[in-house]
DNA sequence: ATCAGCGGCATTTTT
DNA sequence: TGCCGCTGAT
């Protein structure tokens, strides 16, 4: 399939052709960058460069496997071999082929940031650091800076000077000798050890070089200096990077992403060439221009102006709410207005600066009928009972692995004591050997009690016998957590807790399968040649490779023999070695590791998605809505006073604003409960910041406004056009029947065991129900906490429900009850 | 070994 | 206001 390039405007065909040398890509929210990319990949590889010699690194999984099936889609089987893949699973790739270098082993584990607090509580126990004066989170923050600006241990020390700086020193030491013993790694080790691999590591480095022929970045924006220096490495040989970024949608600088790595590439590369994509194809007019108007306030950016040929649409609505309650109902009545007009649930969104903000959307949502499903917030892999069993699984390949032996050494239960642990510990310290190891000589203990010493060593041995399974991935799995008990000492208790548990680690199975499906034979990706793989290659191609600029002596002999058929079939030089295969288990957990819950947004189910402004990055929908446009919420309290910060909130409302097509709802509350202080605060300025001729305003303070319901009780306390007044808030009485009964079941749903992984969607909220709900007797009800029930009476807005489980009847505020009407 | 109760805490989170 | 983690009592 020839690629049809006159698809393209005029500044994209440019990027595509242009592949050769440096290349900056300024591409502006909405303008096909991702075309941009997939089209100039695809015609390398036309032109016949091989598949491995293409390096594509993109932020997530979820747009890494995007790109590998819209190239699929573009070049077929061919992009097999490629490298797309974020960052840190690169590095994951580049470590494990030679992890001995680094004094680590090719069955190394990456310990998420749960796992890093355990063990950074038990280097400042061992440290006698005080968390009171020194808070963990300031010091994880520190190092973890520290690692992202590639400085190590010893050069941290030098350099930080002040109190906390010369704890986290010592932290950051320790930190580094228990992860190596443990032959883990943390997320910000991945990036610092691949850099310190190939940097002292001239061979291994070469090997890269000449290999990857083509280097993309994505989302260049938020690269911070440890991904920088990684891609300056890999890149210095041949000298093809492109880079693709928005310095307009830079919203992760909290995180160490460092703006000025986009701002300067024109710097570090002066021959390079800057193409801009501006034309957007994503919004209509208005929302264009109320984009432009926002984000031109900002002063530290690339000047640029998004363009568009559509048509100019609706005007943006903003609606000013009472509290938020009165949002959130709003905002669900809106969108069975837009679903009326034939709108589908899935082309919506509700976003939200702050996870918090999620509960009372959820909760109106829920009572107005609005399927949904909420991205982030708890993920499912930070479960406790699928950690658990990540931890079991972890230990199989590790069992150096401490933190995970620790924490699944007494669950389920088995007698195994803090004392017994700590003894273990203490015993481990002084052999100097891996916790697991401990243990397993404890048996032999005399001093320790017979009972205990039968425990550990049952968990020892479930340990070592699993290490001996093979086979299916999924038998070996359930295996394990049969073995282990999981699933049996759930069931004993009996709770709804539990089975909600159980049902998760069948989830989890489930998840399993998903992998075995997508990671069978014909997906293969390939593995990095080692240096002494690629050594045969370049002596076969001849020495000439590695001499700077251009094609290189391996890459013409590459591209030569590939001829008239390309990419039929792997490159006879370089050794085709399979990474993530579907039926190990080592593999298996190296995907979990990387995973979020992002890569699971799934476009099954009819529901609205609710998710906060940085998740959304990346997504467009038909019809957003925007949730809680105050000052102290977005801009966010922390931010304002400080310059760059505000920047990057308005960069967060940029991007908020271009994820909508066709029609953008903002909404702001006059007063909202934060952390139980109801207050109230000044409408953003975000929204002031869009030219009023933009925008069409309603609610509270507005003319138009009519409430309905309860919603008119704002109206009564004659609070309109007091929107833009700060102050003290007042708090309203409110009855308290309504106020609890909403909350306190709230945490509770939370962890039901309803919210089923794969949809993501709770399925309470699948249940349909008329936005205005009305119930009549004989209506069955699912209610939150006392489960299913039948309407026994009716009066006015009370009703009388009877629960088939307790027996009892409950009187119940149809408004504000957690119910739902079934059927 | 376990759990109730209390105090401190509380943006955003691609990996 | 609600959650989490630690503490101290059983």
């Amino acid at each position: 399939m020839p690629l049809d390039l006159d698809t393209l405007n005029a500044p994209q065909r440019e990027a595509v052709l242009t592949t050769e040398g440096p290349l900056l890509v300024l591409a502006g929210a909405g303008s096909g960058k991702t075309r941009v990319l997939t089209f100039r990949i695809a015609r390398l590889i036309e032109q016949g460069v091989y598949p491995w010699q293409v390096l594509a690194i993109t932020f997530t999984n979820k747009a890494a496997t995007e790109m590998r099936e819209r190239l699929g889609a573009l070049v077929g089987p061919s992009a097999r071999g490629m490298w797309v893949s974020t960052f840190h699973s690169m590095c994951v790739r580049i470590l494990r082929a030679d992890a001995e270098r680094i004094g680590f082993t090719k069955s190394f584990t990456i310990y998420d940031t749960d796992d890093l607090k355990r063990l950074y509580k038990e280097i400042m126990a061992e440290l006698d650091v005080d968390p009171k004066r020194f808070p963990i989170n300031a010091l994880m923050n520190r190092i973890s800076q520290a690692k992202n600006e590639l400085v190590v241990p010893g050069d941290f020390e030098k350099q930080a000077l002040d109190p906390v700086g010369k704890v986290a020193a010592r932290v950051y030491a320790r930190l580094q000798e228990r992860l190596r013993a443990a032959n883990a790694f943390d997320f910000d080790d991945l990036l610092l050890y691949a850099y310190l691999l190939l940097k002292n590591n001239p061979d291994v480095l070469d090997a890269y070089q000449q290999r990857f022929r083509y280097i993309m970045v994505d989302e260049y924006q938020d690269t911070n200096h440890a991904q920088y220096e990684i891609t300056m490495l890999l890149a210095a040989a041949r000298g093809n990077i492109m880079v693709v970024g928005d310095d307009d949608q830079s919203i992760y600088s909290w995180r160490g992403a460092d703006l000025r790595n986009i701002l300067e590439f024109e710097s570090d590369f002066p021959e390079a060439h800057v193409v801009k994509l501006e034309q957007n194809y994503r919004s209509v007019g208005n929302i264009l221009a109320a984009a432009n108007a926002v984000i031109a306030n900002n002063q530290h950016r690339k000047q640029k102006r998004l363009f568009t040929a559509a048509e100019d649409g609706d005007k943006i609505n903003v609606y000013m709410a009472t509290d938020e309650r009165d949002e959130g109902r709003w905002i669900a009545g809106e969108i069975e207005k837009r679903r009326g007009e034939g709108m589908g649930y899935d082309d919506m969104a509700v976003f939200y600066r702050t996870n918090a903000q999620s509960r009372m959307l959820e909760d109106m949502l829920l009572r107005a009928g609005v399927p949904y499903r909420i991205v982030g917030g708890t993920r499912f892999f930070d479960r406790a009972e699928i950690r658990d069993v990540m931890a079991y699984l972890t230990l199989v390949i590790n069992p150096a692995d401490d933190i995970a032996a620790k924490r699944v050494i007494n669950v389920p239960k088995r007698g195994i004591g803090r004392t017994t642990v700590e003894r273990i510990e203490q015993f481990a310290r002084e052999m100097g050997m891996p916790f697991l190891e401990a243990s397993e000589l404890l048996i032999a203990d005399p001093e320790v009690r017979a009972s205990t010493r039968k425990s550990v060593g049952e968990f020892v041995q479930l340990i070592k016998t699993a290490r001996t399974y093979s086979g299916e991935l999924r038998r070996v799995i359930e295996m394990i957590v049969d073995q282990a008990g999981l699933i049996s000492a759930l069931e004993a208790e009996g709770t709804d807790e539990a089975r909600g548990r159980v049902e998760n680690i069948q989830e989890f199975l489930g998840v399993v399968d998903e992998f075995a499906e997508t990671h069978d034979a014909d997906d293969a990706d390939y593995a990095a040649p080692t240096a002494g793989a690629l050594a045969g290659a370049s002596a076969l191609a001849g020495t000439g490779a590695g001499s700077g600029s251009g094609a290189s002596a391996l890459a013409d002999a590459g591209a030569e023999s590939a001829g008239s058929d390309p990419a039929a079939s792997p490159d006879p030089d370089v050794e085709p070695v399979r990474v993530l295969r579907g039926d190990s288990l080592a593999d298996f957990i190296e995907w979990v590791r990387l995973r979020t819950d992002l890569d699971t947004v799934t476009e099954d189910g009819h529901a609205v998605t609710l998710m906060t402004v940085h998740s959304s990055k990346g997504l467009e929908f038909d019809c957003v809505f925007v949730a809680g446009m105050e000052e102290t919420l977005f801009p966010h309290m922390n931010s304002v006073g400080d310059a760059a910060s505000v920047e990057e909130e308005r960069r967060l409302a940029y991007v908020a604003i271009t994820r909508a097509r066709k029609k953008l709802f903002l909404t702001c509350a006059q007063q909202r409960q934060i952390f139980g202080q109801t207050s109230a605060n000044p409408t953003s300025r975000f929204v002031s910041e869009i030219p009023s001729e933009l925008r069409r305003t309603s609610g509270v303070g507005s003319a138009g406004f009519s409430g309905t319901g309860w919603e008119k009780r704002g109206s009564r306390r004659g609070i309109a056009g007091s929107g833009a007044e700060a102050g003290e808030g007042r708090v309203f009485g409110r009855s308290s029947a309504s106020g609890s009964a909403g909350r306190a079941d709230r945490s509770r749903a939370g962890r039901s065991g309803h919210g089923s992984f794969s949809s993501g969607a709770n399925a309470a909220a699948s249940r349909k129900s008329g936005a205005a709900a009305t119930f009549a007797v004989g209506d069955a009800v699912d209610h939150k906490t006392f489960g299913r029930g039948k309407v026994t009476r009716v009066d006015g807005d009370t009703l009388h429900v009877k629960f088939a489980k307790t027996g009892q009847t409950k009187k119940l505020l149809k408004d504000y009850a957690p119910i739902v009407k079934i059927g």
